[in-house]
DNA sequence: CTAAGGACCTGTCGGC
DNA sequence: TGCCGACAGGTCCTTA
């Protein structure tokens, strides 16, 4: 499920219960995820203060005055705040219990998911090769242009390169290429500058859209009853192969792209 | 350096 | 109904 759309909706949701909470248990009943979940959080954790909820790319970043608590949600993975006494589900992994009798609650059925611990002062290896955050000023037009240039790969696979930008997943790689009316497979390199900057611009245009639909179920998912419903929204593409366009009415075709479903419009995007 | 593919996991769905 | 393969929102790591 998460997109960076959900994980920031996941961030805005869970912020506000457990900023300045102080942690009082830490239970580890899977360690098992993408890399082992330090055990020794179980001990070292409980009686330090969360100072703040941030989020890198999709990484939730849970702050404490000693260091920060790197979250990843991987492909299946979500977090949310439940009461510390609700009992647990097959695949709740991480429970960060806190003093208010509320617990964070990470579930994550493919286990691609990650909890890290980073000590304060030195950035975490995995945050420290990241490209600039779409939605910040750090993501202009420039940044595409020159990533692109010289480049054989497909268009698709530079933009979901985290080295290039962050956060734009198979989904929104699918639908900011359709609204740009740009192939997925075409390479970078051959792509105009005009053309690299709509593609640019529409990446931050569906994102923050998704992060306000999501914003839009913020209060159930936040009280437990589910997940965001974010991607109730309408896409174009992604989902739709065989469908119609909603352009010109063609046919969307899927192709696959470096493993990864890929839809477009073979009308509309050149 | 770039590019391609495998790896990590479980759950679900479509076809036979 | 049951079994089997393909596929799923991510991304690191190895290999060429």
């Amino acid at each position: 499920m998460p997109e960076l759309p959900e994980v920031e909706t996941t961030r805005r949701g869970i912020a506000p219960h457990i900023k300045g909470q102080r942690v009082s248990e830490v239970i580890i009943r899977q360690p098992k995820l993408r890399w082992p979940v330090p055990l020794e959080l179980v001990d070292d954790l409980p009686g330090k203060v969360v100072q703040s909820v941030e989020r890198r790319a999709k990484y939730l970043l849970i702050g404490f005055e000693q260091g920060t608590l790197i979250i990843h949600l991987g492909m299946s993975g979500s977090l949310r705040i439940v009461q510390a006494d609700q009992e647990e589900g097959k695949h709740d992994h991480v429970d960060l219990v806190l003093q208010n009798g509320i617990a964070l609650r990470l579930t994550d059925p493919r286990r691609f998911g990650a909890v890290l611990w980073q000590p304060k002062g030195v950035e975490h290896e995995l945050l420290s090769h990241l490209g600039p955050e779409p939605l910040s000023e750090a993501f202009d037009d420039q940044v595409l242009v020159t990533a692109a240039k010289g480049r054989k790969t497909a268009i698709k696979q530079l933009i979901m390169d985290n080295k290039v930008v962050v956060g734009v997943g198979n989904i929104y790689a699918n639908e900011a290429l359709f609204l740009s009316g740009i192939h997925p497979k075409r390479a970078a390199g051959r792509i105009s500058e005009q053309r690299l900057c709509r593609l640019a611009e529409n990446i931050r245009i569906v994102l923050s859209r998704a992060i306000q639909q999501g914003g839009t179920t913020l209060k159930d998912f936040v009280g437990g009853d589910g997940k965001p419903g974010y991607f109730k929204q309408e896409l174009n593409v992604y989902g739709r192969t065989g469908e119609c366009c909603v352009n010109c009415g063609s046919i969307l075709k899927e192709i696959r792209l470096g493993q990864r479903s890929t839809v477009f419009c073979p009308d509309c995007q050149r």
